[in-house]
DNA sequence: TTGTACGCGTTATCAC
DNA sequence: GTGATAACGCGTACAA
């Protein structure tokens, strides 16, 4: 009775008299396995709170049971969300969360990731926007043999590899709010280039531009890059217009509340003189005053759907549960958008 | 040559010419080792590529490598800024970062922690505030035989142990900058119950306005419990007061965010009417109008500085270099503050 | 349906 | 200093 360490295979299959291999057919829920001693074999272990040991499946089935999380993003909040929604996926499975932040402009990014997934030989990993978007990465993952669930703003990958939200449609919608209440010079702040996320946005914009037969300038387009700065940036240049635009869409809340900083700074009031529309709906974006119109994707929920995915066939039932892949941006109206005053 | 796996021990005792046991001395450098041989095996496991698997020493060792990061936290951007310390003192290391949150409430957290930490037989833990203000949490760990360190507002624990900030202090000298500007009647918004860090800044906002002889009035101090929504709630009471405060001091930034949203929701400008102090400089703080003056503490080398602490007497050489304890905030000052009118 | 023997890749023991 | 040999705890042929 060595109470001191933690049970062992062994131990269950001497208490219960049978084997080793019969205990392991019991954990790995074996279909052949008389239900007489299946039963037993449960009994025991739950007596004797037996747990497999981790490292030695890891080492006997050459895979760990960790998911990892890769990523390169310049969002805090969104790689926590991702994270809480994988957490909450594995909740009270023998998984845990690796997190392996990566280095998309480095050339040594794939070989990175390829030795990580060697050398941890992780049962999967979530792939997070921007990386998610190079295929070479899904591809290295295949050859390994890793499992990997893509998350991005189109659908990049069969919906058994990707979990994706519809942005362009999201924005093309949230423009034509912006339309619908009267408004006519929108300018409009891009996501940083090679993004996808930018592009569907960009174009979501100039899809309800174009049903409603608005003209975009090339003057009313600044570039950005999704942080706080570029977004005050492209707004003093925007403000600096003639008639200067009744609106600005920025490609997220943080190039938004960038706007918002160098209206106030100019001494322009919001939503009066000028509407703002952002993308992401972070926490912060309904503390700022004026609390800020935006869009909201559903990441935990689809960062979970993607951590399901993953586990996909692996559970006690293994009930065939099928995860969504494409998840609906909704438009949250807040304070920031009015009727223009022209 | 089977080139398609990764070699292993054996192939580079084989071709060494030596003995398993050699060749795991040279890993894990052993002392007593002939230099010739330890070059020579080196020279083969660079030739080979050979990298030790993790699975099996984490089987043979009884010791996984993996760095855990225990928390239960309402603040995303300290638990990403936790991580990206971490994940800078374990880079280039065989270590990686495993995420565990757990519910600080629950009956079951301590259960539900030993058998994380028994199970994975993490190398560490690093415990982030306000679970790491939980002594049985240490004590546990301590009992388990797996390193720990805590991060903290306060010294709690040895320097081994321990990464501390100096929250009382800076929340003294913060307190100090107001009172100098000529503010007499400062308002406090505390944090929540039971929380150390709570106490420290709280303690600290009396020790200056001790040392200044200015009383404190109860109704000038209001709960809060970090939200966003509990500064709102505890601004409107105190914007109440007559005469009102000429100053408000939140415990941390979401609190202060909301009083900025609160006072500017009845009209008031800041920091003409109201001056306002936070404490974090979270991202938001300097996007906000007014920027928001704050307390900025070094969190993401404090994290560094918990792993390394960790991962102390492991590296290749050895070199002893001692991590300090305790690490200094400072006042960041922005445009939230003025002198008052009165 | 169940058991035996062995492999997974590494470290530890204890000889030499 | 170095090398056989046995753990570490579990999974998989293959036989029974």
């Amino acid at each position: 009775m060595k109470k001191t360490s933690q049970p062992t295979i062994n131990d269950v299959a001497h208490v219960s008299g049978v084997s080793k291999k019969t205990v392991s057919r019991v954990i790995n829920n074996s279909p052949l396995l008389n239900d007489d001693t299946r039963q037993r074999v449960l009994g025991v272990i739950k007596d004797l709170g037996f747990v497999p040991n981790p490292q030695a499946r890891a080492l006997a089935l050459r895979r760990n049971f960790l998911i990892g999380l890769v990523h390169d993003n310049p969002n805090a909040q969104m790689v926590l969300n991702v994270q809480q929604g994988i957490l909450e996926a594995i909740r009270d499975t023998e998984f845990e969360l690796v997190v392996r932040p990566v280095n998309r402009g480095a050339p040594s990014m794939l070989e990175d990731v390829r030795h990580f997934l060697e050398r941890q030989r992780l049962f999967g990993v979530v792939l997070l926007p921007p990386v998610s978007e190079n295929d070479s990465l899904a591809q290295l993952c295949d050859e390994i043999g890793c499992r990997y669930v893509r998350m991005g703003s189109a659908k990049l990958d069969d919906d058994e590899h990707m979990v994706a939200s519809n942005d362009r449609e999201a924005v093309r919608e949230a423009t034509q709010y912006l339309i619908d209440e009267g408004h006519k010079r929108i300018a409009w702040i891009s996501g940083p280039h090679g993004f996808r996320s930018a592009r569907e946005r960009r174009l979501g914009f100039e899809d309800a531009l174009g049903a409603a037969k608005i003209p975009l300038h090339r003057s009313m387009v600044a570039d950005g890059n999704y942080t706080f700065d570029t977004g005050v940036l492209a707004a003093e240049r925007l403000l600096d217009l003639s008639p200067r635009p009744t609106a600005i869409f920025a490609a997220n809340d943080e190039m938004a509340t960038g706007v918002l900083y160098a209206a106030r700074q100019r001494g322009l009031d919001v939503p009066r003189d000028l509407s703002i529309l952002g993308f992401d709906d972070t926490p912060t974006a309904g503390h700022i005053w004026p609390p800020l119109t935006t869009v909201r994707w559903p990441i935990v929920s689809m960062a979970r759907a993607a951590a399901m995915k993953l586990l996909a066939g692996v559970g006690d039932g293994g009930e065939a549960v099928t995860e969504p892949s494409m998840f609906l941006s909704t438009l949250i109206r807040r304070a920031s958008v009015a009727r223009p005053m022209d």
